[in-house]
RNA sequence: GGAGGUUUAGCUCAGCUGGGAGAGCGCUUCCCUUACAAGGAAGAUGUCAGCGGUUCGAGUCCGUUAACCUCCACCA
């Protein structure tokens, strides 16, 4: 038997290992089945894995297992990301820890290392995933370094190399002077910060006139070829052809026009430095300009800066300015909000940077997948849809994408360059004669092997793969916006390019998750929430059921104790309903269909159908909070706070055949929720399903319930009853009578109070019906909120006569409405007639019950 | 400079195709009724940010203003 109390932990104890064990989560390829495919994103194995992972999981999880419920032969399929810088900075920390550079130990060596990280971190995100329950088949988890994948990432480099869709070239890219690395563009974020703007005096070689030029980045300024002026600056332009000094290191730099320069800004006059900015390298490749590099790879100046070579840019910045200053050629220095780019990863400001790397021409791929999108039929859906417009916006001002990487631990570009002569040779296959060449050094980005998740994980290159055949293109996608272009969109052209097909139908998109005053989590602030802590608290179980209940698709969510708390209040209600449930079955108690025979059976159906049916519809549309909540309100409202109630007087009743009949709707019920909950909240929905029906069976191998035929007009009659008796429920505590005193209840309408429904209204509520007409009791519908009550018997006159008051104002109102809109013309001659003799009954209601209610009235005062 | 989001009960937020505003928590009153007091019953609370428009009818559609937020792109 059940505990009184739900203990999350012992609930969840050892079962995601069971279920591993049987298998239950292994895509079995049924060919009877429908095929449904969820790839999980796949983590970094660089730590731990926080609430984003835990709020994306629970999602496909959920969903994974609503389709299995419905009979699908779902696969969702595991794997890690290598996570190419994050991981090796992490090693790279590790090993400082230890006093060791990766460049003391080797390539080969770090490697190593980087693979012990990895086999260490993938251990904690296996536990993780096992905590969050999640039913991943690790029959066929992947990693992004594996054997298949790298086969996968050689084939496509190569493939776009022939089509001529990659191509090396000399660019200025985003460095990473911590990491050492080209980045891609996405990999930069840009920060506003605080920077200053210096103003240097510049001096012509032929006479004594001088202008100002202003600079954010005065160190680069070893790597100035030329001052640039607009052409038509009146003000600046006689300065064009002539030569002038550079403070910073006294060469001789030539002033020359271009019209990128923008009149009137700053001084008119621009520093160019095209090594080491975007904008600079296009002028100076317009104008054949050198392009001198005057910094190393690690952020330090280089043999260009005389000096300050060896010095960190931001110190030469400092010392350089110091010096042109005592030179007399300093002007000023402005404070200036700015915006900054810095490394997604290491977080350092990232320097533009002239570097020969890898890149993919994007253009084409971009176009295909815009192409594909217009086709209603066949494009990848949005949810939420705005999500779109945000995605091809992106894919039509797309950039060439920098893929090369200067690290180790990544995939090693397939590209080998003959010792002597030179030549290029790029094939998945190494050249035979391998000792003649060199392998490009570089790796490449780990998105670029991410890109192909959806179907390299399934098998590809290999195009007969069984899953790849069954089970791509995959079902549905479910991630966080954050990382649409860094993966949704490469994902998608990915696929176009060598599937020729979409890599998903479905993209879902969840918000962030912000801590309880909703900002960011992040770790400089410290308010980061550790999901295991939160499992450990509350239960696995408590922690999805927040996240799905309390997101709307595509809006940031705050993080809210409170909340998980309210989670964990209804897990423990319906833990005592099922308590309920089970004490009252019987020893050897067979499970049978059941069938309804009280009213209030059939009222329960009807909720139950109704309700399966919307969490269905919404499930299927991702709206996994509306259809959470609408279990939520059946569980407690309908089966606890009403059926429950209901059954009480039947099962301690005398009548063996009622009692029976009772637990049998009991038992279906009790199975249907749990069935309906388990895709929200697996655990304890295991361990109540299996209390139900047996320690060798599983919720993981249920089905959907079946949906059992109820009588309409008895379940109306008990949706009336119900409010009759909350509202004389109500009365009798507030007048203070005694359950034992009659209670005379005045009912007209068209409801037939049978034996069945008499006696519930005599157990729950000791209500009596006395009034006769025609040989038949009879109460009227209370839909519109009206009652009638003869109230002789109630002590406390006034207060009753205020309450009916109040109603008969209401009334009123609701009366002045009613013939308001029903007295409109536009809406006599526009509105749906379904809709005008809608509003007519209700009038026609509300004027009988005020008139009934008046004569209440004037019964009671007199 | 572009694109998008948010603004609804004291707090946190639902409200998806326009037809009398909801939940959780909190608050008030009553109840230890034999599944659950982390419970049960009842109850109060809203110029749905402002303005304008479309409509018979707008929290919901359109426009506009304001505040806050996010993303993208950026000029030395």
């Amino acid at each position: 038997m059940l505990d009184q109390k739900y203990d999350a932990g012992k609930v969840e104890a050892g079962k995601h290992a069971k279920w591993i064990e049987k298998g239950y989560f292994t895509a079995k390829g049924d060919p009877d089945k429908k095929p449904y495919t969820i790839v999980i994103p796949p983590p970094n194995v660089t730590g731990k894995l926080h609430l984003g992972h835990a709020f994306d999981t629970a999602i496909q999880d959920s969903l994974c297992r609503y389709h299995r419920l419905k009979g699908e032969d779902v696969l969702y399929l595991p794997g890690m990301d290598h996570a190419g810088i994050a991981t090796q900075a992490k090693v790279d920390a590790r090993l400082k820890e230890q006093g060791i550079s990766r460049y003391d130990i080797g390539r080969e060596a770090f490697l190593q290392k980087a693979w012990e990280w990895k086999s260490e971190y993938a251990d904690t995100i296996h536990k993780q995933w096992e905590k969050l329950g999640l039913s991943v088949d690790y029959t066929r988890e992947r990693f992004t370094l594996d054997e298949g994948l790298s086969a996968a990432v050689k084939e496509v480099f190569v493939r776009y190399y022939k089509e001529g869709l990659i191509y090396q070239g000399k660019r200025i890219i985003n460095w990473d002077p911590e990491a050492k690395t080209a980045l891609s563009n996405i990999e930069v974020i840009h920060k506003e910060v605080e920077g200053r703007m210096y103003y240097f005096r510049y001096h012509l070689t032929d006479s004594d006139e001088t202008f100002d030029v202003a600079t954010t980045r005065p160190e680069t300024m070893f790597g100035d070829v030329c001052v640039v002026v607009h052409p038509k600056d009146e003000k600046l332009n006689h300065l064009i052809g002539k030569q002038c000094i550079n403070p910073a290191n006294g060469d001789v730099l030539p002033i020359i026009g271009d019209e990128y320069i923008e009149i009137g800004f700053g001084t008119g006059a621009m520093k160019c430095t095209p090594a080491h900015d975007p904008n600079d390298y296009e002028i100076a490749l317009r104008h054949g300009l050198p392009m001198p590099i005057c910094m190393n790879e690690d952020g330090t100046m280089n043999e260009l800066c005389g000096e300050y070579e060896g010095l960190d840019r931001f110190e030469c910045r400092k010392r350089l300015t110091a010096r042109i200053e005592s030179e007399g050629n300093f002007v000023k220095e402005e404070k200036i909000v700015h915006n900054v780019g810095h490394s997604e990863r290491t977080g350092v400001m990232v320097e533009p940077y002239l570097s020969k790397q890898w890149f993919v021409r994007m253009k084409p791929l971009a176009e295909d997948v815009l192409a594909h999108q217009q086709d209603p039929e066949t494009k990848m859906n949005f949810y939420p849809p705005r999500f779109e417009h945000t995605f091809a916006q992106w894919l039509e001002n797309i950039e060439d994408w920098c893929i090369s990487r200067q690290l180790w631990w990544g995939h090693r570009i397939p590209v080998y360059y003959h010792k002597e002569t030179g030549e290029i040779y790029c094939e998945v296959e190494p050249p035979k004669d391998i000792e003649n060449w060199t392998q490009d050094e570089d790796v490449l980005d780990t998105w670029f092997s991410s890109a192909l998740w959806p179907f390299s994980t399934l098998g590809w290159p290999d195009e007969d793969a069984p899953d790849l055949k069954r089970y791509f293109p995959t079902s549905t996608m479910g991630t966080g916006y954050d990382i649409l272009f860094f993966w949704v969109a490469r994902m998608a052209f990915s696929a176009r390019h060598f599937m020729k097909d979409i890599p998903f139908k479905d993209v879902v998109l969840h918000g962030l998750i912000r801590d309880e005053q909703g900002r960011k989590m992040s770790k400089s602030l410290g308010n980061g929430i550790d999901p295991m802590d939160v499992i450990d608290q509350y239960g696995c179980d408590s922690l999805r059921f927040f996240l799905l209940t309390n997101s709307t698709p595509g809006l940031d969510m705050n993080y809210s104790t409170e909340k998980i708390e309210a989670s964990w209040n209804f897990i423990n209600k319906l833990w005592n309903a099922a308590r309920y449930v089970l004490l009252n079955l019987p020893e050897g108690f067979e499970r049978k269909t059941p069938e309804p025979h009280n009213p209030i059976d059939h009222w329960i159906l009807r909720r139950l159908n109704e309700t399966m049916a919307s969490a269905a519809a919404n499930i299927e549309r991702y709206e996994l909070a509306m259809a959470g909540n609408e279990l939520y309100r059946f569980v407690w409202e309908d089966f606890c706070s009403s059926y429950i109630e209901f059954t009480k007087s039947a099962l301690n009743g005398e009548d063996e055949v009622r009692r029976e009949e009772t637990r049998q709707m009991l038992a279906y019920l009790l199975e249907a929720i749990v069935c309906l909950l388990s895709p929200y909240i697996p655990f304890v929905t295991e361990e109540l399903y299996q209390a139900l029906n047996g320690e060798e069976t599983s919720v993981n191998e249920a089905r959907w319930p079946e949906a059992i035929a109820y009588d309409k007009e008895k379940a109306d009659a008990v949706e009336i009853l119900i409010e009759i008796i909350r509202e004389t429920r109500a009365l009798r505590s507030e007048n203070d009578l005694k359950p034992s005193r009659k209670l005379e209840a005045v009912y007209e309408g068209k409801l037939k109070i049978d034996e069945s429904l008499q006696a519930i209204l005599t157990d729950m509520c000791k209500l009596q019906i006395i009034e006769k007409l025609e040989g038949e009791t009879m109460v009227r519908p209370l839909k519109d909120g009206s009652l009638s009550f003869r109230l002789a018997d109630i002590v406390d006159k006034e207060a009753e006569l205020a309450k009916i008051e109040k109603e008969l104002q209401r009334l009123q109102k609701e009366i002045a409405r009613s013939r308001g809109i029903l007295s409109n013309p536009g809406f006599l001659a526009k509105a749906p007639e379904a809709k005008i003799n809608e509003e007519k009954e209700k009038q026609a209601s509300y004027e009988s019950a005020y008139a009934t209610l008046l004569n209440k009235k004037k019964e009671l005062a007199s």
